[in-house]
DNA sequence: TATTGACTATGACGTTACGTCATAGATTAT
DNA sequence: ATAATCTATGACGTAACGTCATAGTCAATA
């Protein structure tokens, strides 16, 4: 029978976190006649358990129903939970590559202008960018197993895979520079933008002609977009999107 | 000249968001008559910039600083925070690990007992303790450069490192559980008591006697720790708790 | 035994970055 | 002119406690 200092101290937790799990019902120690709490083993035991769930970042209230409902699938729970902090992982790897970045810029020689600042994030665009369509989409189709499928894929790509994804996107750009003086509609032109589809398709999700064409839109309408693009060479963005234009009229 | 639903919608963010701003001071666009706010060019390339840092996981708060002090040392600010960064990284590839291990114990056949719930965390326990002791140390001799360089280390392992970590120490257990016939002041004994204390020193903190010795009563005394390490034979927790007593008691 | 110091309880506000109403005035479209 | 849409401000809610503030309880000391 320990009193609550001697119990937080014992478990390694503060005072106040066992009155807030007293008051939210996720753990109640024994109260005495003066109303002190009164932690005995099997308090102990719980607050482990609790204590476990807390280091894999369940929250306290997702904790309560696993504590308390004695059928909780425990393992589907640990499953999903798993995916959750993969994606999380995932973002944070790509924060540190943007920071990365930005200190290379600094050691590359002058201050980066705002513009370059949002260098690292063409990526990211093309994620809010297929987030807005998604839940379009979800609304339109519901959870349907082809769209969770699409929306695991982009957050499981390591720094290695980025690197691979960057790569191939500039030889797309590389040859589609080299026909700026072809019309959009030219074959040549027409086969890397498609290319350009396949790409998105291949590593982000399945890029119908709809979500394409609002791309393409978005190439010239978000100057934050276009401003990248272009860096690539002076008027690509607007070419790009002409040509993204015709190939997606082609096929509606 | 964009109104704020309007500009919210090409920034991405919710109007809610840039009231948000406004009130904070962080990004405060023109007022009509009307006390409409109505953002410029200007506005958007701050709105950048705070999305920018923001995507940096800084804080609103530190976002104002940076962007606000025309002398704010940017460059260390960006080194800084990718040490964040990354701890926060190795600290989510434990907990991914460690729900790792609780799947496949799963998997493994029956369902965990609470007990067994905790083994993935005996390196966590280990770290535990070592943040108490670090509390004293740094109140004792403040923000040392010794101190700092111990703390950074232990954040930083890559899953890798962490099987490397948990192989040696296999290694040592094996070898001591040999020698529980034994008395604990065995030399061979105290040679690999050493090895344990050596491999803490390597991997985790310097491990002074005193901490040590504090580790050896965290064996016999947090049932946690002692059932996790009883695991590897009955009665090695005792073994080796009372070698370590032994050990610290020839060095003092 | 009275007093002091350590400990306990409850209550309530603070924190972060907004989300979510609620209320009310302004603008725009029909 | 009326309705639909947009805007503003204000205020409460969130997660998991931290941090007082106030007041009662317990154990040791003078």
């Amino acid at each position: 029978m320990y009193k609550v200092k001697e119990a937080a101290e014992l478990a390694g937790v503060s005072v106040r976190t066992l009155h807030h799990y007293d008051r939210m019902g996720l753990l109640t120690p024994k109260k005495g006649g003066n109303g002190y709490r009164y932690y005995d083993d099997n308090d102990f035991i719980i607050l482990q358990q609790i204590l476990f769930f807390k280091e894999l970042d369940f929250s306290l209230q997702k904790i309560k129903e696993i504590l308390q409902s004695p059928d909780f699938d425990e393992q589907h729970a640990l499953q999903q939970h798993k995916k959750i902090l993969l994606e999380k992982k995932a973002r944070l790897e790509k924060v540190i590559r943007s920071v990365d970045q930005s200190i290379a810029s600094y050691k590359g020689g002058e201050t980066m202008t705002p513009k370059e600042r949002f260098e690292p994030f063409d990526m990211q665009k093309i994620e809010e960018h297929r987030k807005k369509f998604a839940k379009e989409v979800e609304q339109r189709w519901g959870d349907t197993d082809a769209y969770k499928e699409s929306a695991k894929r982009t957050s499981a790509y390591s720094k290695d895979d980025w690197k691979k994804i960057h790569a191939e996107n500039e030889v797309i750009d590389k040859h589609l520079v080299q026909l700026m003086d072809q019309e959009p509609g030219d074959e040549e032109v027409q086969k890397w933008i498609d290319a350009k589809r396949q790409h998105i398709t291949k590593y982000f999700y399945p890029c119908s002609i709809e979500i394409f064409r609002g791309l393409a839109d978005m190439y010239v309408n978000d100057p934050r977009f276009t401003n990248n693009i272009d860096k690539v060479k002076q008027g690509y963005a607007a070419f790009v999107s002409k040509a993204m234009h015709v190939y997606c009229d082609q096929r509606t």
